[in-house]
DNA sequence: CACCGTTGCTCAATCGATGAAGCAAGAATT
DNA sequence: AATTCTTGCTTCATCGATTGAGCAACGGTG
C-alpha cells in the first residue's frame, strides 16, 4: 500500500466551506488576530478545530507575499565540518528562533561564485536580514543586499562596508601565544619561539593572530624567528606538507607551536604522528579554535574556544535594533579553559 | 553614513515600466522559457541588462505560489555538533542543489516538541519532500506530511510509515566487533569478549547494534557478559558514569570496548585519561562513528564510518523516483578504513 | 419610533509572478 | 486580392492569505 498521494491542500477557502463561514473569518483567527477583528470566540473556537481535523497549514508563501515582514534570517556558512561552525549554526538556530525569526542556512563550501549565488538565493526568498559567516568577499555580498534593501552583517571575517562581528584575534592569540610560551618554558626549561602555523596570511583573522602572536613574544622578551610563521592555508594536507618541507630543510622543527585552527590541526598531528622527530619529547601546541577530542590527544594542548553565544548574542542585537552603522567591527573575546 | 535603507523592492512590473513593455513579457524572460513564449531576442537582451542593472531578484513568495511545484525539500536534523550529522546536512545541501532543489535544513536539539514544530513549519513553505534524520517519533513526523499530502523518508533511524534509510547497524557492529576482539587478542595476547557502550536500548540503531556485538562474538567463539552491554544513552556524561560506576563495582573494566558513537567516546577518552585502570595497558576500541581526531588518539581504535553519500544517494533516488514503498527499510554498510 | 453605537461578520483589492488565451501586424500561400 | 500562418507581443485570471472598508442586526437612548 503506498499512502503518498500528492493530494491537495487545505486552504483557508476550504476551511471556510466546512465551517459555513468566509474565508477572511479563517484567517483571521488562525493567525491570532480574531479579537481585533471582533470574531466571536465561539466561531474561533469552530474554526480552529476544524483546522486541526483537516490538519491544515498556512501557505507560507501566500502569507509572505501579504504581509510586508518575512521575518526570514539567512545566514551563508562555509562548511558544517568542524566544531565552530556547527556551534554557530546551532545557536544561530536556536537564537532565531528565540526570536520569531524563521532562519534559513546555507553552506557555501568556501566557493565565491556559490557564495554570491546563495546570497541571491536568500534575497529571493525576502530574507530579512543576511548573515555572512566567514565569506571569502563579504563586501560583494553586503553590495548585493544593499541593492535590493536588505541589511547585512559579517561574521566571523570582517568587511568594511557592513557591521562585522568577530573574535577578537589579537588579544585572543596573544593570550593563547602567552600561555602556549610559558607552557614550553615549563616543560622544557627554556623559552623559545614559537611556530606559527595554518590560515592565510591575506585573511584578516590569521594577519591579526600573527599580530597577536608577535606581541606575545615580544612581552615576554623572546624573538620570532621571521622563517618560522607559516600561513600554508588551513587544510591538514597543506599544514602537514609545510611541516615536513621545513623538517627537510632545517633538520628539526620547534617543540611550541601555535596552530590557527582544528582544520589545520588534524594535519599537524597526523605529521607530528608519522615523524620521529617528536618520539622524545611531545609538541607543545596552543591551537586557536576548540574541539572536545583535541583535548583527550594527550599532549599539551591549549585552546581558544571562540565564544560563539557571546558573538551570536551580539548579531542578534544589532538585527534587533534595526540596523548597525557601516563597517563597524565588533570584537568578542575567545574563551580558555 | 548608513545605507541600511529599507527601501521598496524591484518588481517585474518596474522592470516591465523601465523597458516598455509587459510584466508578462519581463517574466518568461527571467525565468528562461521566453523562446517558448515568442519573445524576440533582442527584447529579451534589454530586459536581462535591465534586470542586472537594477539588481532584480524574484520574489519566490510569488513565483512559487503560482508554481505548481516548490522544488523545496526540507531536513530536519538532531545537531551539528558532530562529524557524522555535519557531513548529512552538508551532502544533503550539495546533492539537493545539484538535482534543482532549494535545501532547507532545521535542527531540533533531539526535542521530540521541536521535531513536530519543525515539520510542522516546514510543511508551511511548502517543502516537496521532508527528510527525518534521527528523529525520536519519525511516524509521527510521517502522519504530518501524509494530512498535508506531503512525502517523506526515514534517516539513519528508521521508523514504519515511511522508507527508511539507515546504515546497516548489524553487519557493521557484527564486523566492528569482530575486527575489535582481533585487535584485542593481538594486543594482549587472548581473545576476551568486549564491553559494549553507549547508546539508547529504545533505538533501534542500538538494539541492532548490539546484535551484531553478540553476533561477532558467537562468530568467534567468544562467551559474551551480559551486565558488560551498557545502553546508557549516548552524551559524554552518561558514558563516563556508566564507567566509573561498572570500575566501582567491579573493580575493573574490560580492555576491549565497542563504543556506540562518537559522542559516548567523547565520555569514555575523558573517563579513561582520568582512571589509573588503563596506564598500563591502554584500551582497545571500535568505534562506531567517525571523526579526524579520534584517529590521531594515539590508541588502538578501529572507527566504522557511516555511508553518508551513499545514505543520501539512496535518499535522492527515491525522491526523483518520485515516491518509496510504506515502511521500506534501505540499509547501507559502514565503510572501514 | 428614529437614531446611534456596538458586535460580528463578509467583500473585494492586494501582494508579485505566471501562463493560457487573444490580438495585431507582417509574411507566405493560393 | 483574399486567406492563412507566423511572429511578437499584451491582457487578465490565478495562486492563498491578509486587511481596510463596509454592512446587517441588535441593544440602548432620547
Amino acid at each position: 500500500m503506498n499512502q503518498q498521494r500528492p493530494q491537495k491542500k487545505t486552504t483557508i477557502y476550504d476551511l471556510a466551506e466546512l465551517a459555513g463561514t468566509s474565508a477572511s473569518a479563517v484567517s483571521a483567527v488562525l493567525n491570532g488576530n480574531w479579537k481585533k477583528r471582533r470574531i466571536s470566540s465561539q466561531l474561533a473556537e469552530k474554526i480552529t478545530r476544524i483546522a486541526e481535523e483537516q490538519g491544515y497549514a498556512v501557505n507560507m508563501q501566500a502569507s509572505l507575499l501579504r504581509r510586508e515582514k518575512s521575518r526570514i534570517i539567512g545566514m551563508i556558512v562555509p562548511k558544517y565540518d568542524n566544531r565552530y561552525f556547527g556551534s554557530i549554526v546551532e545557536t544561530f538556530e536556536i537564537m532565531a528562533r528565540a526570536r520569531g525569526l524563521f532562519p534559513i542556512i546555507t553552506c557555501t563550501l568556501r566557493d565565491p561564485d556559490l557564495e554570491i549565488e546563495a546570497a541571491r538565493t536568500m534575497l529571493s526568498y525576502q530574507v530579512e536580514w543576511l548573515i555572512s559567516t566567514g565569506a571569502t568577499d563579504p563586501d560583494r555580498i553586503t553590495d548585493i543586499c544593499l541593492a535590493a534593501g536588505t541589511r547585512s552583517l559579517n561574521l566571523d571575517l570582517p568587511g568594511t562596508k557592513a557591521t562585522s562581528i568577530i573574535s577578537d584575534n589579537f588579544a585572543g592569540a596573544r593570550e593563547l601565544t602567552k600561555r602556549t610560551l610559558i607552557n614550553v618554558e615549563q616543560k622544557s626549561g627554556a623559552m623559545a619561539p614559537l611556530l606559527f602555523i595554518g590560515g592565510r596570511g591575506s585573511d584578516h583573522n590569521t594577519a591579526e593572530r600573527i599580530r597577536g602572536f608577535r606581541m606575545a613574544h615580544q612581552d615576554l622578551g623572546v624573538p620570532i624567528e621571521e622563517h618560522h610563521i607559516l600561513a600554508c592555508g588551513y587544510a591538514p594536507e597543506k599544514a602537514a606538507q609545510a611541516l615536513s618541507a621545513m623538517a627537510a630543510s632545517e633538520g628539526s622543527v620547534p617543540r611550541g607551536m601555535f596552530v590557527n585552527s582544528t582544520i589545520s590541526l588534524e594535519g599537524v598531528m597526523r605529521w607530528i604522528k608519522s615523524s620521529p622527530l617528536f618520539d622524545a619529547a611531545p609538541p607543545i601546541i596552543g591551537c586557536f579554535d576548540w574541539d572536545p577530542f583535541v583535548a583527550l590527544l594527550g599532549h599539551d594542548i591549549e585552546m581558544a574556544r571562540q565564544d560563539v553565544p557571546g558573538m551570536l548574542t551580539a548579531a542578534f542585537d544589532i538585527v534587533e535594533k534595526g540596523s548597525g552603522d557601516t563597517g563597524k567591527l565588533i570584537e568578542i573575546p575567545p574563551l580558555f579553559a
